[in-house]
DNA sequence: TGATTTTTATACTGTTCCGCATAATATAAG
DNA sequence: CTTATATTATGCGGAACAGTATAAAAATCA
């Protein structure tokens, strides 16, 4: 019996508190999503408040209430797209799959991510911010290195993983392959914001992992 | 005897033809790379027409008059950029050297190249572009496309070379190669934006290297 | 019903932006 | 010396910008 009579009146935190004043008329994660998109499309400087308001419904003070000024919302949207890159990607790590198989599924799925966008392909956020921001900004740096590290960590566990298990030779160094994987990431996100067409982009997919497991 | 008597009556395009108003107060060729060094440092969209008016020692009717709107700037500064890099490194490309030293060099020098720069490392201006004007932009994205295929062709005319001369196996593709030594330049100029060491940049290079040309 | 709280809506402020219009300046040609 | 030409220098104009102040609106609580 699924319990879902009354309320749970024991329950610590409920699911709606009933707040006190005006309600929201916005979802902040919806918000948040619409002002990632905007972000990822134009960048920060080239995306203004009121193209954020527009495109969130969100008039500007709410914009502010919300998510503080314009560099806390690309903070925020920045994290937002990190969370969701790694949501799509946690599956595919810890399904048991041979490598070339696990590969090629991950960069598919990378492929999805830069290759969306109803006003031209997205690209990867972590190198366009990098790009961008991160020169200048030291907190939005340490996201984005941090978003190149949890990259190449996870490449060399697939490495070492395949390794362990006889998939690659023994003088296989993980994390260099590792470093292969995570420059191909960025190369096809970088040529992908060039309207590089899909298939040839999965043409230098595929080459990159005949070479990372040996042809 | 040296010639410089009186005007050389019969020379089609004199150096120096004498131009007719007020002479200019600023050098183009200096004054584009003043631009460049601002785009490449802040972006398009981050620079403004008094930064670069600073930076040049310009004022903005001189700018549009020598160089048109800041579009056209851009593009002007990123024409300079691919010239500038493709001096740079056709002396490597033109010297007889074995596949591992040039490719050595080949990488010495874009480092060198996306690490310069007083208000931190530079990065790639044609990655830097992509990420940015290139979707939205079809002139600004074929000059960067062509960018990239420029880079593809002459790393795999490298391999190919290599191949040929016995130094790489016959079973390797050149232009598989060719995508993972451009996918290593794009990856260490993402990074060098994000201020990563040169030290760990070079091991990166090191790796790759490695595994092109056999370990 | 009236007070309190939270959010929305409108509008304002001062700045920065791009592009250009106008006038001053410096050279060559007649 | 005068005229023509090419550049510099100043500054205007209208738009966009980021951030905020103020007031209206919509809910809960007493």
């Amino acid at each position: 019996m699924v319990q879902k009579t009354k309320k749970p009146a024991a329950n610590p935190d409920a699911v709606a508190p009933r707040r006190r004043g005006r309600p929201r008329a916005y979802q902040p994660e919806i918000a948040l999503g619409k002002a990632l998109d905007l972000f990822r499309k134009d960048g920060f400087a080239a995306t203004s408040l009121d193209d954020l308001s527009a495109a969130t419904g969100m008039n500007r003070p709410s914009l502010y209430g919300a998510f503080g000024d314009k560099r806390e919302l690309y903070i925020k949207s920045y994290a937002r797209y990190r969370a969701d890159a790694r949501a799509a990607m946690i599956d595919i790590f810890r399904e048991e799959l041979p490598i070339r198989r696990r590969l090629e599924r991950i960069f598919a799925v990378a492929l999805d991510i830069y290759l969306s966008g109803d006003a031209g392909p997205r690209g990867c956020f972590t190198v366009m911010t990098a790009a961008s921001e991160a020169v200048s900004d030291p907190e939005i740096r340490s996201m984005v290195l941090e978003g190149f590290s949890e990259l190449d960590k996870a490449f060399t566990a697939c490495f070492r993983l395949a390794k362990e298990s006889g998939e690659l030779p023994q003088t296989a160094d993980p994390v260099v392959l590792a470093q292969l994987a995570s420059a191909t990431i960025h190369s096809i996100a970088v040529r992908a914001r060039a309207r590089v067409p899909r298939k040839e982009l999965e043409a230098i997919v595929n080459g990159a992992i005949d070479v990372m497991v040996r042809g």
